[in-house]
DNA sequence: AACGGTTGCGGGAACGTTTGCAAAATAACT
DNA sequence: AGTTATTTTGCAAACGTTCCCGCAACCGTT
């Protein structure tokens, strides 16, 4: 029950407990070299465990860092979680991680714990582009520096990193027109994820570009899980209206479309074309494989820490900066192969 | 930067930091209601948030549960951490999430680390049945209990929780034979991990019962990713056998070797059944939809958290507990339908 | 008016560590 | 040997809480 502390050592060795602390923490400086040894090994000899709820207390900070997402089910932000957690942990921070459950009360719980728990950083993906922004910024003013990854935030002065979502879906939904879709249904997200706006961007950019008409009807809600995604399939082929594909805001709403479709013996992809943003590993397990823009996970782990750890490192010299990763488009068997050179 | 503590509050107020302490720890044995009041409505104008750090150094606890996992990949860990986490917020508790990737090594840093933070209890999923064990010692001799979840541990004076494996695998591999399989491969765990031989040992209780010869070639070797399931499966079909089921270990593995049955033109259920024990909601994004015995996840997380709970509220009636849970078998769409009781 | 009981509050030690400063011990010079 | 640098050590305060102990003020009883 009862840990070894620094104390204990010092009684041990008749000296005191800062020649022990100054040991420990490796001062060359200020300790001789037998000391330390010799502290170090009667250390290890009695099982010393660094208290860090001391060593917090006493240096002000907690050496941890929080991690807001919205749900812990896709393996985006598991795998994003682990990136993230590496980093920080070769840096020497803890990290602690909350789930708001895409609900903007409880992402408020979750930050308000996060301050009780006196992290130093924030990494964070919002579940609504701005319900808290004000409590956001309330955290930041009292110096705990917030990074927000994936999903967009509007009017903020804090860094973000994002995927590049325009771009990636023109470029997934030019294939499918250029494989020869016409009539291609958009599942769009929540209206309170940023990414939404630019995925529907970026599809009716390409169908303006190829003179294509626009219509309303072939866009709907499509939520974020298999049951919505399942359900507004149903209302969509209800509708009676024609499609030869489907372009959905994230993956497992497209899993749940393509159940549907499936139990409905349309064949994919001679029937029906089907592809997503935010595709995971997920894609290449199912079938068949699914065609998916994949956010670059580690990437954004990398580059979101990178900032934080920045931004913790040198707080005087800041600047919020919005970095913009490419997807990674991956073309499976879900969405038809493209008409070779030759045949064009 | 500066946090409000209670020392601000009480300067403010012209009273004493005890005052004001037990004004918001709500002693009101000990303090009059108006100071009480009066106390709590300062701490909310200045925007006190108090110091866990100060608190958990004081009471020689840090009100956290540290969970290791050995992936994060699997949506079923993140289901019981997200149960578990519920139920232990609603006792006033943090956890702190460590995954040790499927490698001892990493295990043991997480066990130190989790003892560095101070913890006051552990849920464990082991990477190895007994490789640490008496690391698991150790942490418990120094007074913080563990439970271990989801995969057995041998010898242990610590509470455990998990599937009952052979009865969930006598029922999976029973169905696969009523439907009319005879030839069934089974894709065996990694030995290290306990539950394979509680899966494979169902396996053949089952084949012994209906008299059906037991072939150890039809037992592969088939790991925990899709990578090597599907490795696995492309093995064994080059031995040649002839098979008509597939029973796996995990899901993963068996949507690894899905894949490849598919990519051959294998019909599933009608030339291959498909089934696996560890199923989760992936089991029903895929098509055919994977039939699978289900970890009570949520009973599972309940379970253990409360063994935990117990544990530490009364630490000296502590009897090591085994809870074993059945599983639930889920026919779906790859496994042959049983014949109707008429036919029989 | 003196007493015991209750109620409300303040003082201060403790939790385990780090760290500035001063003191002691050692080394390096005259 | 005496002085000055230099290295090595110890003292004590601080971080923000909690909680034991004691003191005062008030109450009701004899």
């Amino acid at each position: 029950m009862k840990y070894v502390t620094i104390i204990d050592i010092a009684r041990e060795l008749g000296i005191s407990k800062s020649t022990v602390s100054r040991a420990l923490a490796g001062d060359a400086q200020n300790v001789k070299p037998e000391t330390m040894k010799l502290v170090c090994e009667t250390a290890r000899r009695m099982g010393y465990q660094r208290n860090e709820t001391a060593v917090n207390l006493r240096r002000q900070l907690s050496k941890t860092i929080g991690i807001v997402i919205p749900e812990a089910i896709t393996s985006f932000f598991m795998n994003f979680i682990q990136c993230a957690q590496r980093d920080l942990r070769a840096q020497g921070y803890r990290t602690i991680i909350a789930v708001s459950n895409e609900d903007i009360v409880q992402e408020r719980e979750c930050l308000q714990m996060l301050e009780q728990c006196r992290v130093d950083g924030i990494l964070m993906c919002v579940c609504h582009s701005e319900a808290n922004s004000k409590m956001f910024r309330n955290v930041m003013s009292r110096g705990i520096p917030i990074v927000f990854f994936d999903r967009h935030v509007r009017d903020t002065a804090a860094s973000q990193v994002h995927l590049d979502d325009v771009t990636a879906s023109v470029f997934m939904v030019e294939k499918l027109i250029r494989s020869g879709c016409r009539y291609i249904v958009h599942l769009l997200g929540p209206a309170h994820i940023g990414n939404a706006a630019d995925r529907l961007h970026g599809y009716r950019e390409v169908l303006e570009k190829f003179n294509l008409p626009y219509n309303p009807q072939y866009v709907v809600e499509g939520g974020l899980s298999a049951e919505e995604g399942a359900r507004a399939m149903e209302r969509f082929i209800q509708t009676g209206l024609h499609f030869d594909a489907v372009f959905g805001f994230t993956e497992t709403a497209v899993l749940g479309a393509k159940s549907v479709l499936q139990r409905m013996h349309f064949r994919i992809p001679e029937d029906v074309s089907l592809c997503c943003m935010s595709g995971t590993a997920l894609c290449t397990l199912v079938h068949p494989t699914l065609s998916a823009a994949h956010q670059p996970t580690e990437e954004m782990a990398h580059t979101a820490t990178r900032l934080l750890l920045e931004q913790l490192a040198h707080p005087d010299q800041f600047k919020p900066q919005t970095v913009v990763l490419p997807g990674e488009v991956m073309l499976r068997e879900s969405t038809k192969p493209l008409p070779t050179l030759e045949t064009v």
